[in-house]
DNA sequence: AATTGTGAAACACTTCACAGCC
DNA sequence: GGCTGTGAAGTGTTTCACAATT
């Protein structure tokens, strides 16, 4: 058999891979030893079939007749997506978006550990985040190599988020989770996912608005 | 022809509208007055058959041979999306996380109205986030009717989640965008949006990695 | 000449249905 | 008997290619 990390996984089956580690951890919290298909269905509002074809994608992980062993499961599920060891993120952009995220990351990051914070402004430099100090953008260059960062996220004013991403690539930086509300480009060298609020609050507008009227008249 | 929002409008391109709603406000204020899919294919990113195809949804909008006028689509696409009137919505949760959408809402909403926000601690009672107050989640069930509030944000810790759920879907919120990380259920009323950040970044772990592995190695 | 609007083809993802295995 | 793993069918989305229109 061929090494563990080599197989393409398709981009919506890498989005519902940290559902089940969630899960996981979940079931052995609890003593489960071994789970279904059909009760990883319940637990995540997939389909049995569907999380049977996910995790198919890595070998024949379960037992006919059985189901899966937990911890087995997720061990293999962590070093697929390589969060078998720490994977360390940076922050840039430390205003109150940035400060909550980086909060969110330290109490709830599911083994990502936050390990920089930068921002230009002289107001935050010098504060503390958890025990992490916010450091000034000029920092960057020298930290992330030496911190072994792949990981950030930026949290930036828009004027500002694609200077930002190019000294991240630059050095070294593979995959940035974007909340400031322009489309970043990754040069070809990073993965890029968008969140963008508004657009989210926009989109959702559709379903309390229109979606409710077609409700209230006919459906 | 039949009336304007009748249309059903796959999943998809609601997020996608957003999007080009924002083109076209900055097109606007940079005074264009017709647009080629061309362009906005430029602009957003997506290729210029798919927005002609999504555009084509609402009817020939466009001239052959000429383009989009901007101003009349902005129109028609605000329209189909409920945008056309301002649109409330109400925060549930005030901590950091909470309190950062609230400011982000405020000043970057697009024509989303922040109107109202619940917390149950009495530290964060009373406080104002710009010039909404934090109220007792006991007045949720008085004000959300009266402010005709339709969309709602979680921002709650995970036990709360559902619980604060039920009871916004309770007193008439159709669509709710969930920061708390848990999936939530929308009893079949609320169309409800998940945004995860532990999963966000997990999945971003896999990219920053596993692919990133590949990269260096062969591809 | 330029650009939309759209059937048809290609692709991606999900669900079905059941053979295979414990 | 129960549950996984998977080809086949179904559904949804994107891309292609070009006729229609200004």
């Amino acid at each position: 058999m061929a090494g563990l990390g080599r197989v393409r996984i398709p981009e919506v089956v890498v989005r519902r891979l940290p559902v089940y580690l969630r899960v996981l951890t979940d079931l052995q919290g609890e003593g489960v030893e071994v789970v279904s298909s059909a009760e990883l269905a319940e637990r995540t509002g997939f389909s049995s079939e569907q999380i049977r074809k996910d995790l198919a994608i890595f070998g024949a992980l379960g037992t006919r007749g059985r189901g899966y062993r937990t911890e087995f499961l997720r061990e293999r599920l962590l070093s697929a997506m390589g969060l078998d060891r720490p994977v360390n993120v940076a922050l840039v952009g430390a205003g109150s978006l940035g400060t909550a995220l980086a909060r969110y990351t330290l109490t709830r990051g599911g083994g990502i550990r936050l390990v920089a914070v930068f921002d230009n402004d002289w107001g935050k430099i010098g504060q503390r985040i958890g025990d992490v100090e916010v450091r000034p953008l000029a920092d960057l260059p020298r930290l992330l190599p030496a911190l072994q960062v792949r990981l950030a996220i930026v949290a930036v004013p828009a004027a500002a988020a694609q200077a930002v991403t190019d000294l991240l690539v630059e050095n070294g930086v593979q995959a940035i989770l974007n909340f400031s509300p322009v489309r970043l480009d990754g040069r070809g060298r990073a993965h890029v996912q968008n969140i963008d609020l508004a657009i989210e609050l926009q989109s959702l507008a559709y379903y309390a608005v229109r979606a409710a009227e077609a409700r209230e008249a006919g459906g």
